[in-house]
DNA sequence: CTCTTAGTGGAAATGGTTTTCATTATTAAT
DNA sequence: ATTAATAATGAAAACCATTTCCACTAAGAG
């Protein structure tokens, strides 16, 4: 019979209880508006995008599962320094490996993906000699640029 | 006469001043403990450092006058991701510029000095041609690695 | 020394995030 | 299918770093 969704639910499904935790509606209302979002969302923008379709999910759940995405490695936590975290879903995301310019005039955030070759270059190079150096396993990195979108450097007395 | 001290306020003095500000007791003795620190501090153990000195400081203050120091551009502030902000004096620090290897586990910092030489030359780099791009006006910008200190790795089950 | 006003402290407010707890829903076992 | 064990949930309250308010103080120009 045509029409019949056989799966609304990818591979996180699987991961999920690989992990040991439950597949609830929850959890999939939250990957899915991550993987259909190309921006860094705020828990609330989530909240606010996963309620039309299931207002009875919480705020708290949306945390709680933002936690476990990140814990779990499918989520990366930002820090833009306006005092909410943003959240970006590594992988299955259909964005490539990118970093972020954050504008300290308006907090506008540029995604970018030049010289990424080459930051792999050396973050690898450097991931090896700390790694050694200091008895210290990374997983992770974060490079952010800051300063002044047009608009704010003009602004700007 | 020998044993005066001419001058308990340095060049932030002149500073402070030139960029408008006044200089007040307190903000000589939040310098005085961000210069004489070698650690990440936050504004409550700058409160605590300067307390027994100048019990009439309050934590306000500290956050009011950290927040101008680091728009003057004095101090870095940061995030390592424990729901409070760090603060590190820039220039005037014995130490050279550096970046941080942050625990996931146990949340201690590391610093390290090594790549800067390369690492200065790639931002350089990137600077100029996202600059250009993005029509950004990039001032600075942050590398932080993520992982697990050699004690919390073994902790992990 | 006086006046203007930037700077201050304490208390209250703010706001993102976390905790609590009684209820609900998922999953494994029957 | 039914049930039992317990993970997950929502709402409200708690938390806690930071900010705001406001009456008071003190820096520094004149």
């Amino acid at each position: 019979m045509p029409g019949i969704r056989l799966s609304t639910s990818p591979w996180w499904q699987a991961r999920f209880r690989g992990c040991g935790y439950r597949w609830t509606l929850g959890r999939e209302a939250i990957l899915e508006v991550l993987s259909k979002s190309e921006e860094h969302l705020s828990a609330e923008d989530i909240y606010l995008r996963v309620h039309p379709k299931y207002p009875n999910i919480g705020l708290t759940t949306i945390y709680r599962t933002l936690d476990i995405l990140t814990d779990m490695g499918l989520v990366w936590k930002f820090d833009f320094g306006d005092g909410r975290a943003r959240y970006e879903l590594i992988e299955g995301s259909k964005k490539m490996h990118h970093h972020h310019l954050i504008c300290k005039g308006c907090n506008r955030i540029v995604d970018y993906t030049e010289f990424i070759e080459e930051e792999k270059e050396l973050v690898k190079k450097m991931q090896n000699s700390l790694s050694k150096k200091y008895n210290f396993k990374i997983t992770s990195h974060i490079i952010q640029f800051y300063g002044f979108c047009s608009k704010c450097d003009k602004q700007k007395d």
